[in-house]
DNA sequence: TTCCTATTTCGCAAAATAACGAAATGATAA
DNA sequence: TTATCATTTCGTTATTTTGCGAAATAGGAA
């Protein structure tokens, strides 16, 4: 016994948890939904203003959300404007179809 | 200065990043992957055979996506039979398309 | 230059997560 | 009863995450 079946989990598996996971925390999914709607972008002084956390805290949100991949930022003096990164967000959209509809497939 | 405009999150969107949490690991990404497949449903032993995890790191996912709702488990001694939560499945790929469909809403 | 203003980085503490092996559980078989 | 089998729970450790306030940064305005 002890038979060596076991896989190496796949690049794509892991990189959908790392995506899924930068989406698993209710402030960084606010962000996220707020910014899906339309093509809104918004600065991180009108998050803080609305969020129940501190300006660094919602940073380093901003900070996961861009290092995912899910967001960008352009610097806009004085501000920095985040917006979706549309590219990413459609391939995340992509994943999750997949995942959510393999029993239909052939 | 310093306006109260805070929000407390809604409890949708806690529930989702409950959810979306629950999903952020590849371990648990593969299980679910493979339940949604066709009707499949598996044995934890079956699963501890293909992961690069031990037993109890097993089981311990199994739990917390038992508890998020998204598999169950039927007894059927000596085994353990695990299938999605159907119907919590359908409630979880509303939620995601909703958020990736939310721009192309009227 | 010096002074704002928006935001990020740093340094820290508390809490949560991930992983393991050993021990416990619960059900059947001998 | 005792043994066996699949699985879970316990106890522990190492790591990551979350959050904060203070300090640093970078750009524009005075």
């Amino acid at each position: 016994m002890e038979m060596d079946n076991k896989i190496e989990l796949s690049e794509d598996i892991k990189e959908m948890a790392r995506i899924t996971k930068a989406m698993g925390h209710p402030v960084r999914l606010y962000i996220l939904q707020k910014l899906s709607r339309m093509n809104a972008c918004c600065y991180s002084g009108d998050l803080v203003d609305e969020l129940p956390v501190g300006r660094s805290t919602l940073s380093q949100h901003l900070k996961e959300l861009k290092y995912a991949g899910l967001i960008q930022g352009e610097i806009e003096p004085p501000y920095i404007k985040y917006c979706l990164n549309r590219e990413n967000w459609k391939k995340a959209k992509e994943m999750f179809h997949q995942l959510f509809n393999a029993d239909q497939e052939l």
